[in-house]
DNA sequence: GGCTCAGGGCCAGTG
DNA sequence: CACTGGCCCTGAGCC
């Protein structure tokens, strides 16, 4: 999928024609403020450039290196409330250079590269050391090991891209979390589970666990007990679990929601979104311009899809391990009741669609042109949650394999019916594909089951009511208020229905 | 008690 | 006049 616009980590020298005030410093000299760094000069820290514009770095500020200012501008939107919006489709890009063209996206990428903003004070005192002191001497240490491991190991690599060190989340490490104080290596190393999808753990999306980490989210808190419960002992065995999750009734927001968001979703510094953007798509398999005529190339159509599919179980554990972070972050007397959660655990769960999106290859093929507008009658979060039950409950009895799902999401993914999207007939071949891939799929894998491939196509009428009922339940929460500010969910509400 | 360093304030510069 | 960003002050935590 194309970017327009966005050029991650983009150097551009400066000059007269930049637009951009000139930095003194830079004419006739190095482009980047990445070339000033003297040999002298080892902190970690000033090797390193801004997550936010690239510009060098001034130490730890609101969570994680940035420069001095960016640190400013965080500082200044947090404790003023500021408000922006961006002219654009919150694409802009974000460098050196560029950085004060847009203070919405600016915002935005402080906010997903994992400024706090409960850093910013509230009683304005000065000095003093934050509560992140521990987490951010633990996280150097973790990068000077980084670097030293990383610079014996890869004798020929010139300049480390990554300082971040990313350790699987097994599911029942999210139990552990209490018991990971005592022991700063470990708790640093579990801090820096991160638990977003490759483009955002290597853009250095701060996952930090280990602050304040005396207190979990147990089980009857999360709304929905028959999801996310691989991290429970007690619960379903993995043996019986669902592969549906919410992530599917959440692509719905489809194909033009999701080109829209992809920027945010990754970060500029990523190296995934690097190589992704500018690979030509001769490089990627053309899935949708040569259909197959032959039945036969169904399976290697079916582990094309699977390719770039997110393992479920590892989606679910990153949203717990989410709110397990949320809820540690916040006071005994400040947990997040049953909407929060919910709202955090769908926010957490677009991330991981919009990543998996937009690494689709299909996806990217996808041309979109204006947002559309969708209403529908809301209706009761019980009602709600009642309905998604019933579709969880037909589906588990219809015992989807992999397969089968990850054709469901693309089935819901490609929806032709969007308004505004631009390559209607590439979606519909899309589309068409898939569809037949899941027939064959299911003739083959389930014979006994005549009628599975139709039972499944009946669920997606019904995945696509209850997204539209959710989006606009949401969106009238949101209205009024209740929905966190700055939030992905939030955003795409707000952008749909503008 | 000195040092470290991250958050806050100040203010000249900019558009 | 609002915003930016560099510089300096402050003070809790650490050794």
């Amino acid at each position: 999928m194309d970017l327009p616009g966005y050029h991650p980590q983009q150097t551009q020298p400066p000059g007269p024609h930049s637009g951009d005030p000139v930095d003194p410093l830079t004419l006739g000299g190095p482009s980047t403020s990445e070339e000033y760094k003297t040999e002298s000069d080892s902190r970690p820290e000033s090797a390193e450039s801004c997550p936010i514009c690239g510009d060098k770095v001034s130490g730890y500020h609101y969570g994680l290196l940035t420069c001095e200012s960016c640190k400013g501008f965080f500082k200044r939107s947090v404790q003023n409330n500021k408000y922006y919006t961006c002219a654009e489709q919150q694409r802009c890009p974000m460098n050196l250079w560029q950085r004060k063209r847009c203070p919405s996206c600016r915002f935005q990428k402080c906010l997903a590269v994992g400024m706090k903003r409960e850093a910013v004070r509230a009683d304005r005192m000065r000095g003093g050391r934050n509560k992140f002191g521990p987490l951010y001497r633990r996280e150097r240490l973790i990068k000077q090991q980084t670097v030293f491991h990383q610079a014996n190991t890869a004798p020929y690599r010139i300049k480390v891209e990554t300082t971040q060190i990313h350790r699987p989340v097994a599911p029942n490490d999210l139990q552990l979390m209490s018991s990971h104080r005592s022991d700063p290596f470990t708790s640093g190393a579990f801090h820096q589970s991160h638990i977003y999808p490759s483009g955002m753990e290597q853009s250095g999306m701060p996952m930090d666990c280990s602050m304040n980490t005396d207190r979990v989210i147990t089980p009857p808190s999360l709304p929905y007990p028959g999801l996310y419960h691989r991290s429970f002992p007690g619960h379903l065995p993995e043996k019986q679990e669902m592969p549906f999750s919410n992530s599917l009734a959440s692509a719905h927001f489809s194909v033009n929601q999701l080109n829209s968001f992809s920027t945010r979703s990754t970060p500029a510094s990523s190296p995934c979104l690097t190589s992704s953007s500018t690979t030509p798509l001769s490089h990627t398999p053309n899935l949708t311009h040569h259909i197959p005529s032959s039945a036969s190339i169904t399976p290697n159509f079916l582990s094309q899809l699977l390719e770039g599919d997110q393992d479920e179980s590892q989606l679910c554990a990153k949203v717990l391990a989410s709110l397990q972070r949320e809820q540690a972050n916040r006071g005994k007397h400040d947990c997040l009741n049953t909407f929060s959660i919910m709202c955090k655990m769908a926010d957490q769960t677009l991330f991981g669609l919009v990543e998996w999106a937009r690494n689709s290859s299909l996806f990217k093929e996808i041309k979109i042109d204006v947002l559309t507008i969708i209403s529908q009658a809301g209706a009761t979060l019980s009602a709600l949650v009642s309905r998604t039950q019933d579709l969880v409950s037909k589906l588990k009895a219809l015992q989807l394999d992999r397969h089968e799902f990850i054709c469901l999401k693309y089935l819901v993914l490609f929806n032709p019916d969007v308004k505004s999207v631009q390559s209607r007939r590439q979606v519909e071949q899309t589309q068409e594909r898939v569809n037949r891939a899941l027939m064959e799929h299911t003739q083959q894998s389930h014979p006994g089951q005549s009628d599975k491939f139709g039972q499944l196509l009946l669920r997606l009428p019904e995945v696509r009511s209850i997204s539209l009922q959710v989006e606009e339940y949401l969106y009238q929460r949101h209205l009024l208020g209740d929905l966190p500010c700055n939030s992905l969910l939030s955003e795409m509400l707000h952008t749909k229905h503008n």
